[in-house]
DNA sequence: ATAAATTTTGCATAAATTTGCACACTTTTT
DNA sequence: AAAAAGTGTGCAAATTTATGCAAAATTTAT
C-alpha cells in the first residue's frame, strides 16, 4: 500500500480515537507513530478526506469523521473506476453503495478478501449490505475495505 | 437578545441560501441585511449553532448545516405509487412487502426522496429491505414513508 | 427604579488553517 | 532512455478563525 493512502487511513483512525482537536496535535500523533509529515500536509489530507473541524456535544472543537465513511471522490480515482460510489454504517452493519451492477461482483470480492472481518454480504444490483462480524469496529471495517478496494485497483 | 435570536435565523438563512465560504463572505451578506455585526461574533454564533466549515461534493470549503430537516410534504404530492401491502420492523431493519414486481420501483422512489431518513435500500421482487440512518426512531421512519406512500391507501 | 448579576459584543490579537510556489518523486508517453 | 505529464510535499506567508478582556447591553432581584 502506498504511503499516502496509509497514512490516510492512520488519520482516519487517530481522528476516530482520540479528541483531537487541531492540526497541530494530529501532527504530534502522526509523529509519534512514526509518520514524518507536516502541518501542510494534514491541512490538505483532511481535505481530502473531507473530515473538518466539528463541534462534539459539548460544543467544544474537534475533528470528526462525517457521517459519510466515505466518498470515492476523495480516495485515489481508482477507487471509483472499480465502482464503489460510498460506504456507511447504521448500527452495526455498512451498505456499500456502487455503479449499476457492480454489487454482485464488489460483494463477492469481499467476501474472498475480508472474510476475517466480514460474516457476510448480501448484493443487490447497486447495494451491498456488509454484514461486519464482531468485534470489529467501524474504522477497522473502513479501512479493511478501503485497502482491499485500492488492492483490486 | 431577541436580536440575537433574529441574527441566528439569518445565520442560517443565509448558509442555507448561499454559498459561503468564510466567515468574511457571512459578514458582509448580514451587513447587506442590516445586522451591525463583527467577525468575532458570527465566529461566536456559528459555534453556538454548530455550523462549520465542510466540504461539499466539489471538494470545496463552505459552511453547512449539518442537520437539514426531513419535511415529507415536499415529497409528499411527487410519489404517487402503488403496491405497498405492509411495512414491519426487525431491530432497527425495516422490511417492505409489495405487489410482485414493484419492490424495485418503490425501492427507486424512496431512495430518491428519503435518502435524508434512509441510509439504503435492498429490492428482491416484492420485498424491500430498507436500512433507516441512525438517530431515527421506528415512528419517524413510519411518518416518512407512510407519507411517501400515502396515495396508496 | 436601582443595583447586582448575567449575557452579549467589539477590539485587538493569538491561534489555527490554507495555499502559492518550487522542487522532488512517479508514472506515462514518445 | 529521455522527455513529458502528473502527483505529493515542505516551506513560508497569507488567510481565516477563535478568544481574553473590558465595556455595553440585557435580565433579574431587591
Amino acid at each position: 500500500m502506498k504511503n499516502k493512502v496509509k497514512r490516510l487511513n492512520a488519520i482516519r483512525q487517530v481522528v476516530t480515537d482520540c479528541k483531537i482537536s487541531n492540526q497541530e496535535e494530529l501532527l504530534n500523533k502522526m509523529i509519534e507513530q512514526g509518520y514524518d509529515v507536516t502541518q501542510a500536509t494534514l491541512s490538505r489530507d483532511l481535505k481530502q478526506l473531507k473530515i473538518t473541524k466539528s463541534l462534539d456535544n459539548n460544543g467544544e472543537y474537534r475533528y470528526l469523521l462525517t457521517n459519510l465513511a466515505f466518498n470515492p471522490t476523495n480516495e485515489a480515482d481508482t477507487v471509483k473506476t472499480i465502482g464503489v460510489n460510498s460506504l456507511e454504517f447504521s448500527g452495526q452493519l455498512a451498505v456499500m453503495k456502487t455503479r449499476s451492477g457492480y454489487a454482485g461482483g464488489i460483494a463477492a470480492e469481499i467476501d474472498a478478501h475480508a472474510a476475517d472481518a466480514i460474516l457476510g454480504t448480501i448484493a443487490g444490483d447497486d447495494t451491498i449490505l456488509i454484514i461486519p462480524r464482531e468485534g470489529f469496529s467501524r474504522i477497522e471495517i473502513i479501512n479493511i475495505l478501503s485497502n482491499l478496494i485500492e488492492h483490486l485497483s
